[in-house]
RNA sequence: GUGAGCGUAGCCCAGCGGUCAAGGCGCCAGGCUGUGGCCCUGGAGAUCGAGGGUUCGAAUCCCUCCGCUCACCCCA
């Protein structure tokens, strides 16, 4: 038997409601925002992630799934959602629409990971991106969408990180200050961390191991290292975010994996501690568009997991609203009823009635069975009797009483009842 | 890539060396032949993850492989 392939998954018509849910309320939040949709292939030139996401990171070492076309060409499954939307800036000549262009999609990602509770080879990402604006009033805002996409789908317990991580003028400054520090301290280290040492040091402040923890405490933090543009940015940043209400916590030990985050990152956690603690995560980017070949040109961002956030939602109890209707049953016996039965479907359907045919040479029983087990406010009864006599037989299945109806009567009551405005 | 746990019908699971592998949910049918939700009865559905070994005999013990889950790395 075939079987979904490690670490992707089918979402199944019962979960159905809580994605629609979390689309739909991303979806308003960046009609609010005046972030408009973008979609992007799901293939791009292998080059675009090599180049934009940076060549050290895990992404592009050992992530990617690369091949390589009938016509030689090496195209990578979209591994995030950044590049692509910035290639797309550059290619559609986006640059010259008045700044900064607003953004947002909802598309696979593909990473060849290890899956794991709340990780997937192919997950879902809901992002925005703000490009061409360097100041840090957009980037409070791009903070605050973050954190009104999960403060409005009710999540509870959430909490906002932030932190500043320089740029190039004033990082290796740092890291050379980072690493000094370390140094002396090396043999305490875990193992992983002394790779982190010389692969990347930024990563030794988010190592989970107890023993790494002191070191970790008093290590010199960047926020402390900035250069005076940096320092000016993050400032202000945190003004706007305290004049925004936004609940945001400094976290000097947030980094982030990707090559092109400068200056401004942060994260929204859930209240859950668990190992996958990021439901949305972002940063900002100035340096990745002249790195993919256009002009410098600043942009902030962030990507939220739609896995996660249902994750979230479920293990929260969250209520979101259904989006399966009640329908009406229409139930049929006899020879000349049954084929009587699809018309009288379709002529509801046309009101924007949800109608499902009970299946055919079933008993009337096991019909009205079915109707039941389909949740199914009104039953349409067609049989011999209804047949001669020209009417229908109309039952409500919630009050348990039936009345025989001409179509025309059956079409206007079941319209107000079950058509598309009540939308139950 | 590393480590741990687990694999019995669509789902939850009992059985843990010995007759045709049990139960619940779900599915289908019937309960006087035109009427649901409860209840009752019946039915379909499992090469007990795969292969090999031990044994008179294995779902049950051993080995290998595969798969799933969780954790690390890293990330949404």
């Amino acid at each position: 038997m075939y079987r979904a392939s490690r670490g992707t998954q089918d979402i199944l018509p019962q979960e159905q409601d809580y994605w629609r849910y979390v689309q739909r309320t991303a979806e308003e939040l960046c009609r609010r925002f005046g972030y408009q949709r973008i979609d992007t292939p799901v293939f791009e030139s292998a080059d675009l992630f090599v180049r934009g996401v940076g060549d050290a990171t895990d992404i592009v070492i050992k992530e990617m799934y690369t091949f390589e076309d009938r016509g030689g060409e090496q195209l990578t499954l979209r591994p995030e959602g950044t590049a692509p939307v910035c290639r797309a800036y550059l290619e559609r000549g986006m640059a010259s629409l008045p700044q900064p262009v607003r953004l947002h999609y909802f598309c696979p990602i593909f990473r060849y990971e290890r899956p794991q509770a709340g990780r997937y080879r192919q997950h879902h990402q809901f992002g925005i991106e703000a490009i061409g604006d360097a100041g840090p009033a957009i980037d409070a805002e791009v903070i605050q969408l973050g954190w009104l996409l999960v403060a409005t789908l009710g999540l509870k317990g959430a909490s906002l990180k932030v932190n500043t991580i320089g740029d190039p003028s004033c990082r290796p400054t740092y890291l050379q200050e980072l690493r000094s520090y370390y140094q002396a301290r090396l043999a305490s280290l875990c193992p992983d961390c002394q790779a982190r040492y010389h692969r990347n040091p930024l990563r030794l402040l988010d190592c989970k191991q107890q023993t790494c923890q002191p070191h970790i405490l008093e290590a010199p933090r960047s926020a402390d290292h900035l250069c005076p543009d940096c320092q000016r940015h993050w400032t202000s940043l945190q003004q706007y975010l305290e004049e925004l209400d936004l609940p945001f916590q400094v976290e000097p030990r947030l980094v982030r994996g990707l090559d092109y985050y400068a200056r401004t990152v942060f994260e929204v956690q859930p209240q859950e501690e668990g190992s996958q603690s990021t439901l949305v995560g972002g940063g900002r980017y100035d340096g990745l568009i002249q790195a993919l070949g256009g002009r410098p040109t600043p942009g902030i961002g962030f990507g939220a997991g739609l896995e996660r956030l249902v994750l979230n939602l479920r293990s929260q109890q969250v209520p979101v609203p259904a989006v399966i209707p009640r329908p009406v049953v229409v139930a049929h016996q006899g020879k000349e009823a049954d084929p009587r039965g699809a018309q009288v479907a379709t002529q509801l359907r046309q009101h924007g009635i949800s109608v499902l045919v009970a299946p055919s040479s079933r008993s009337l029983r096991a019909q009205m069975r079915y109707a039941s087990s389909m949740n199914a406010r009104f039953v349409v009864i067609l049989g011999e009797a209804e047949l001669a006599r020209g009417v229908l037989t109309v039952r409500d299945m919630d009050q348990a009483h039936q009345q025989e109806l001409t179509l025309e009567q059956a079409t206007s009551l079941l319209s107000l009842a079950a058509g598309p405005a009540t939308g139950q």
